[in-house]
RNA sequence: GCGCCGGUAGCUCAAUUGGCAGAGCAUUUGACUCUUAAUCAACAGGUUCCGGGUUCAAGUCCCGGCCGGCGCACCA
């Protein structure tokens, strides 16, 4: 029968940082108590030597016959079995930092080990099933949960530090907005109603807005049917904020501060490599329009005012088919896509992107077929999207009845008109910017990985049949 | 969904032109009083992802399926 308990008292780092003045061969006459997973074992005739690892790092074990209880049982620890150990903290002759065990423990046994003491765990299926081992064998793999669970905790003390109250919305909706994706199907017996997962919680957190929240944010979960890749999980973690009184240039202003800081915060510097090539967080960011940024790439001047067959000849050129619902505005973005956003490394907003691609943004004050909104792009991939709330319920109903027109065309992304929405809005929306930043994307960025699964400790897998 | 690549012992990986399926580590047994991926000796370990086919002979070639990686599409 193994233990309940074990009350281990010294963690492997903080032993390494206080008795790093013992020389070889120095006890210290301290005893601690020391409890983690054995990584290694070297026995040798009458002593036995061990790596323990536990959650801040790893120390070794030195285990004596003439010492030790029951030493023999000791020496037939498995690598994976979790001890407890009571012992003095020494220096070995040979200058290994060691908890000279006394009386030990075993708390836990490893049924199963991956046996490589070197290579770990390669096979990404193995990795990804189950992770438990893969955090066992592969540190790095450690490594990029932390640093993800660091952003995570950035983002929320930055938010709660800008007065922003922290709310939680419903994930199982009647109706699937806020975003345009294809949602997921589920259903409610007791209720003998269909529901969707939510793909965003825009709109709910507007509603608090309208109920005087005036500063509001939600970390959590959002689902998409879309397709699988290193950089999409079916399942994905966002951001998202609303400020009453703001427009989108204060919400960029907030954005590249937030996530520069971030960066701060868990690197202690904005300037960093991903993917061995240079990176920087630093602000500010650059402010380019979307027209702007596609007349460069293409080398003439576009805008959501040229005809449309120019842009969808642009599109054509670069071997994309403009959809017959596309107007100037789908394919000025479209072609902005295509064309720029691989070129866009280091942070830059994009802004002033077309109504017709904006369903939810205020129109531009400079042109009504414009919205206020940007999307920043980093490592060549949008990272956040954010925008001057449309507060005005009249637009907005004329807007979800263009989108009622587009999945009347086949466009199964488009959103569906949400009444208790417009209602809200009838019962007024303050001038309000909102903000949605990618909690996975960012994170691998700052834990420098290019697959998405490795900053998700549960990736989505397609279960085994059989 | 489409394309390319991969799947061999518990783990990491070999296996020539189609010719007896192997090593290291892990497990088991033994030796060893300062090891560090300890070392040394021995034993054991297999539906070569699954199902068909070609062949005297298939891990290897062909067809189908499963799972994964990458790319494309979709998207964030």
């Amino acid at each position: 029968m193994t233990p309940y308990t074990f009350d281990h008292n010294a963690f492997a780092a903080t032993l390494r940082s206080a008795y790093a003045h013992l020389v070889d061969g120095e006890e210290s006459g301290v005893v601690v108590k020391v409890a983690g997973r054995v990584m290694l074992l070297r026995t040798q005739g009458k002593l036995a030597f061990a790596t323990l690892r536990d959650s801040s790092g790893e120390i070794q074990l030195f285990a004596l016959a003439a010492l030790t209880e029951d030493f023999e049982g000791f020496t037939k620890l498995h690598l994976g079995d979790w001890v407890g150990v009571t012992g003095e903290v020494v220096r070995t002759r040979r200058g290994e930092l060691s908890v000279k065990v006394g009386s030990w423990v075993r708390l836990a046994e490893a049924l199963h080990n991956f046996g490589d003491k070197w290579a770990g765990i390669a096979d990404f299926d193995l990795r990804y099933r189950h992770r438990e081992a893969d955090l066992w064998a592969n540190p790095a793999s450690r490594e990029s949960l932390v640093r993800r669970s660091q952003v995570v905790r950035s983002l929320r003390e930055r938010c709660w530090a800008a007065d922003f109250t922290e709310v939680e919305t419903p994930m199982l909706n009647a109706i699937p907005t806020g975003a345009a994706a294809r949602p997921f199907r589920t259903f409610h017996h007791a209720l003998d109603s269909d529901f969707f997962l939510r793909i965003a919680p825009e709109l709910w957190l507007k509603r608090l807005v309208v109920g005087g929240f005036e500063r509001v944010f939600e970390l959590g979960r959002v689902f998409r049917n879309e397709g699988v890749s290193p950089r999409h999980n079916p399942e994905f973690t966002m951001l998202e904020l609303y400020a009453a009184y703001w427009n989108y240039r204060d919400m960029m202003a907030f954005t590249e501060e937030l996530v520069a800081g971030v960066a701060m915060d868990v690197l202690g510097t904005t300037e960093i490599e991903y993917q061995g090539r240079p990176f920087s967080f630093a602000t500010p960011w650059p402010r380019r329009t979307m027209a702007e940024l596609a007349s460069e790439a293409v080398g003439e001047e576009v805008s959501v005012h040229t005809p449309r067959e120019r842009l969808s000849a642009l599109l054509a050129e670069r071997d994309v088919e403009a959809h017959p619902s596309w107007g100037p505005g789908r394919c000025l973005a479209e072609l902005f896509e295509v064309s720029c956003e691989h070129s866009l490394w280091n942070p830059i907003f994009v802004t002033d992107f077309p109504v017709e691609v904006s369903p939810l943004a205020r129109r531009h004050q400079g042109d009504p077929e414009l919205t206020e909104r940007f999307e920043s792009y980093a490592a060549c991939r949008e990272l956040s999207n954010g925008f001057t709330e449309l507060n005005d319920p009249v637009d907005q109903r004329l807007r979800f009845e263009e989108q009622a027109r587009l999945a009347a065309a086949g466009d199964d992304e488009a959103m569906a008109i949400d009444e208790d929405y417009i209602k809200a809005l009838e019962w007024g929306l303050p001038p309000t910017a909102g903000l949605g930043i990618g909690v996975d994307r960012l994170s691998m960025l700052i834990a420098d990985e290019s697959n998405i699964r490795e900053v998700i400790a549960f990736p989505t897998l397609k279960p085994l049949k059989d």
